[in-house]
RNA sequence: GCGCCUGUAGCUCAGUUGGAUAGAGCAUCUGCCUUCUAAGCAGAGGGUCGUGGGUUCGAUUCCCGCCAGGCGCACCA
């Protein structure tokens, strides 16, 4: 067990000793923030004492009373108001390196309590380009899969593909009296997407292109479509199989991968029946035509996702789930996809990877469910992990349904063409394919790094230099120090099989050895703090400043040239570091190359 | 009108149970490549954490008011 784990473990039982009835879960140990306190603190005495009016200094004297640390720590220290001090003891820190060479552990623990978790992320239309507003839910819940995977729980990954919906209606009459066949062969997505345009303008009463016949023709197809007549069948699978080339396509080049990709037509089936139950057992009812769910009065007013205050009273903010002409929306949907997914999986919890707007819609879709199936809901958490809106330079945000957006399959390729430009610039000599495939790396890290560093919630402002920058905190950065590592195993010769099993201790001397050796300790803290709060942007800083410490290393501590045993030590930490760098942009979702 | 979110350095943004001197990147300026990859390192300047109160030993963090901006509020998803 790594040694803040051990010491957090003992407070704990320490915090208990002294106060029985405590909630010891909130108290935690923590990296200190100024290596001059020590290297792990806690605040958690202080609250404790707040909460019970109790002296936090006094408390804290009680409690470390209690505290055997010893095996790992000096005498701990009470600083300021209450802040419990703890600094290794000389050695723990090469200890706990070279267990990790061993292969021990790798400073993070995997789960004792594997949970199966469904990440429900990307979500893409049939027939509409993959554009800019898929990037973040597509990285961002590839990379919480990959992150609960690696801390070993069970993830099924689902893409909730929209093939399903009123836009086939205006695609049907599209494909039908203006599909232009040479453009379908060779681009279909751009096609698709013309035809669609240009029979949603005519759908739109808003808009002077209105045309109340191709509406209604529209709305004919979609009824027809969705009665079963075969011939708009079969045009609706070719639309799916056409957009199917493009997301296989982009997954590919991003190394995304989906063990189901059940879209919204999988559920059709369901759908008559859930909204009879719902219907029969009261929780939806009938109003102006259309079935929708009320609020059942069972939560405050102000937390009710079903009420709304209008004119200072509170008003009825019902969720549809059939449509006044019969048709079901994607709350509807959304209801049988959790049922599915309850009944396949069991999981335990069921993640949405989805933009901020659809925090109402999320409220009450779980409400609505829980009311529905109590007996399934109660061990399962529902998060709706949300994420900012994409922003143009103007501030204002992107319209999927209007202007252009940014293509995801031009960003890749611009991504790929600029870092091809500063690997060649740097590293000329490498024959061309090389520099191609070093350059896919780098360009698509930049694309990925440059999404997840944010906080998920900020909105993001699309910027082509941002998003392709190859300095500064980017994955370029990170993806250097690996590749400089890999560069002095290659120059001192040094095989796979002798850095996996060390020799002798790992001695830390200099202020930058031990500063590195630290960081690597971390690593399991902010791999929990991210899967907790479900925010990959606590691993993009942590790696960023792992590189960092590797960097002043780097500059400091000559490896090759060292004495022997000092070699060995900093042999040891390059190893680690690489290792950790790897892992951890890896969950990321970002690659590395032995050179670059 | 109601709800959610945002406001931190010139710009873009971090900021882990409230905690110790508020951080990073970019941009600007100054140094460092005959030594393991300079996509780097060292250093400098740059802040009323929107604003006014409150709680607290302690508030960027929690509560309330106000200002500014974004998003949402039943037959799109």
């Amino acid at each position: 067990m790594l040694p803040h784990k051990q010491i957090e473990l003992r407070l704990q039982q320490a915090a208990r000793a002294v106060l029985p009835d405590a909630d010891v879960t909130a108290v935690l140990v923590r990296p200190c923030p100024d290596p001059k306190f020590g290297d792990y603190q806690s605040a958690a005495i202080m609250a404790l004492a707040k909460a019970r009016k109790l002296n936090p200094r006094q408390l804290a004297a009680d409690v470390v009373a209690r505290l055997d640390v010893s095996p790992w720590c000096e005498p701990v220290e009470i600083a300021g108001a209450g802040f419990l001090n703890f600094r290794l003891r000389p050695g723990v820190l090469g200890e706990t390196l070279h267990a990790a060479l061993r292969g021990e552990h790798l400073f993070f623990a995997t789960t004792t309590q594997p949970r199966t978790v469904v990440v429900d992320f990307s979500s893409p239309n049939v027939a509409k380009p993959m554009h800019v507003g898929h990037i973040r839910s597509t990285i961002l819940g590839d990379s919480l899969a990959r992150l609960f995977r690696l801390l070993g729980h069970r993830v099924v990954t689902d893409n909730h593909i929209g093939d399903w919906g009123t836009q086939f209606g205006m695609l049907l009459v599209g494909w039908k009296t203006m599909l232009d066949r040479a453009a379908l062969d060779r681009d279909a997505i751009a096609e698709l997407e013309r035809i669609y345009r240009a029979i949603n303008a005519q759908c739109d009463p808003a808009k002077p292109t209105y045309n109340l016949a191709t509406h209604e023709a529209a709305r004919a197809e979609l009824v027809k479509l969705q009665q079963g007549d075969p011939e708009n069948l079969a045009l609706w699978r070719e639309m799916i199989r056409l957009s199917q080339i493009q997301f296989d396509a982009i997954y590919g080049r991003l190394g995304v991968k989906f063990d189901h990709a059940l879209g919204e037509s999988f559920y059709n089936l369901r759908l008559p029946a859930l909204v009879a139950e719902l219907m029969a057992q009261g929780i939806a009812r009938e109003s102006d035509g259309a079935k929708c769910v009320f609020s059942d009065g069972a939560l405050p007013p102000r937390e009710d996702p079903f009420l709304i205050q209008r004119d200072g009273e509170w008003q009825a903010n019902p969720q549809l789930i059939q449509k006044r002409d019969g048709g079901y929306n994607y709350a509807t949907t959304d209801l049988a996809t959790i049922a599915h997914r309850l009944e396949t999986w069991q999981p335990q919890a069921i993640v949405y990877v989805t933009d901020g707007r659809q925090q109402l819609h999320f409220q009450q879709l779980f409400a609505t469910f829980r009311r529905w199936h109590p007996e399934l809901t109660g061990p399962v958490k529902l998060a709706h992990v949300w994420f900012g809106s994409i922003l143009g330079d103007d501030g204002k945000p992107l319209k999927t349904r209007s202007g252009e957006n940014v293509k995801l399959a031009d960003l890749l390729d611009e991504a790929e063409a600029r870092a091809f430009t500063v690997v060649s610039e740097k590293n000329a000599a490498l024959p061309e394919a090389e520099r191609r495939a070093i350059a896919r790396v780098i360009g698509l890290g930049a694309v990925k790094y440059a999404d997840l560093l944010p906080n998920r919630q900020s909105d993001y402002v699309f910027n082509w230099d941002k998003i392709l920058a190859l300095n500064g905190n980017t994955a370029p950065y990170l993806q250097y120090a690996y590749a400089r590592i890999q560069s002095i195993f290659r120059k001192g010769e040094i095989p796979k099989s002798a850095l996996g099993q060390p020799s002798g201790e790992i001695r830390l001397a200099t202020p930058e050895e031990i500063a590195l050796a630290r960081h690597l300790l971390n690593f399991g803290l902010v791999l929990d703090a991210a899967a907790e709060e479900y925010r990959p942007n606590y691993i993009c800083t942590y790696l960023f400043e792992l590189a960092s410490h590797f960097s002043r290393f780097f500059e400091n501590c000559p490896v090759l040239k060292a004495e022997p045993a000092e070699r060995a030590s900093r042999l040891a930490l390059c190893d680690l570091t690489a290792r950790v760098l790897a892992h951890g942009l890896d969950v990321l979702g970002i690659e590395t190359v032995p050179n670059m």
